[in-house]
Parts: C-alpha cells; sequence; structure tokens
DNA sequence: CTATCATTACGGTAATCGCCGAAATATCAA
DNA sequence: TTGATATTTCGGCGATTACCGTAATGATAG
C-alpha cells in the first residue's frame, strides 16, 4: 500500500453512489450480490452500475467472481483495515504509547 | 456521522497534497505543527497550503488553535475511527461473529 | 504603525466526473 | 444456431469542480 493506492481508495469511496454500493456490499457480508440485485436495490442503471463497480474494484475495495451467467461482488473488509494502517502508520512517529485508543486500531496489523 | 460527512472528509484525503499534510500530522501526534512549518517541510505555497488546512479541517481531520501569532494544526485520529466506523457499521447485518478480523477493529466503539 | 503569520479573493486552466442509451461480449439453454 | 439473460464497453453530453500562484486582506504582537 503505498499513497497512490491510498488515494485512489479514498477517491472510490468519496461519492454517493459508490459509497451507497460499497456500504451495501459491507452490510450482506459474508455473502456476496449479483450486479442485477445491486442495480434493482439501489436503483441505478446497470451501465453506470458497471462503471462504478469496475472503480470500487480497481480501488482494491471490492472483490468479483462470476457464477455461471451472473457475476458477484463482494466487499473487501480488509482493504478498509489496510487503508487505516497506511494513515496512521507512522503515528506519533512510532512511539504507539503516546496516542492511547489509536493502539487498539492497529493492534491487529502490528 | 452521516453519508454526506464522510464522503467529505474521504473526498478530502483523495488528494495527494492533503493526504501528504495529514500524514504529517499523524506522525508529529500528539504535538502540533505550524502553518509554516508545514509549508516549509512539504514546500507548499502558504496560500495553497492554507487552501487545503481549511478542506481537511471542514472534513473534521483537524484541530487548529491559535497560539500567539502562529496557528498550529494537529491530526483528529478520533475521526479515522469515526469514519471506519460508519462505513462498517452494519457489517454482515449486524451479526459481527460472521466477520472475523473486523470485529477487533469495530470493538472500541460498540 | 510596522512587521509577521495566515487566510481570502481571484483568475486561468485544465480536467475530470457522473450519467445514460445503444451496442458489444459472455454465458447458458433449447 | 438461435434466442434469452447478464454484464461490460463505448461515446457523448453537461456540468462542475479542482488545482495553483499572485496579490490583497486580516489578525496579532511589539
Amino acid at each position: 500500500m503505498d499513497q497512490i493506492k491510498a488515494i485512489e481508495a479514498f477517491a472510490a469511496l468519496a461519492q454517493d453512489t459508490r459509497m451507497s454500493i460499497y456500504r451495501l456490499l459491507v452490510k450482506q457480508e459474508p455473502q456476496s450480490l449479483r450486479v442485477g440485485d445491486i442495480s434493482e436495490r439501489l436503483k441505478i442503471v446497470p451501465s453506470t452500475l458497471s462503471g462504478h463497480l469496475a472503480i470500487l474494484k480497481r480501488a482494491g475495495l471490492l472483490k468479483s467472481a462470476r457464477q455461471q451467467r451472473e457475476i458477484h461482488y463482494s466487499a473487501d473488509i480488509a482493504a478498509i483495515n489496510e487503508l487505516v494502517s497506511f494513515i496512521l502508520q507512522d503515528c506519533c512517529n512510532g512511539q504507539l504509547e503516546n496516542c492511547g485508543e489509536i493502539l487498539t486500531l492497529l493492534k491487529t496489523d502490528k
């Protein structure tokens, strides 16, 4: 994870429709949703939706898998974790004992 | 924290200069930095910097305090925490026992 | 009232974004 | 092969929006 990748992820989430898509998929975890289902639930035209899904996937926030005719998308929760870790990685210049609540956030990673 | 606010925060971080500013301030925690210091370290013209600081602050990611003539900025770490909580709040439709590593991320909040 | 630190206003440029409909691709079924 | 379903790609429209630097304004201290 570098800054370029992190920015791509933040930009992907910094848009109303995409944020709604991502949150819907987070809610479904650990299950996935067909493109058609997402389209119906959020009332997004398939072509528009497809573009947004591609952006979210390129940003590393979604996983996808084909099942017969359908493509299933699901949220990659670990990606959020990585994102936060990247932002906070040098917190307090490494002296984590200085930043109480942050420590608990990071402790799963290192 | 609602979706509008979350999007504002993500958009604030989805820009190279601002991400650098925020990360620099995270690194300084729990200390703060004068605008002039940030300007020097990151080689950003004061007017440009001021605009970026305003965006980050409006998004709730920075705190500021005047000390005599200078204004000191510092990162609001709790904001990141809130952001993640918002995104993941309905994860697994509330059945958190389904999503292993996520649970540890959220446990400081609820 | 002058010097310093920071913000605001402004102007130009660029570019990027979001949406949609139509057509293309892929998969499966008959 | 033909037809039906599912998703993506493409092209274009409209609009906004973001970035940056120079210069002017604001606030604080001596």
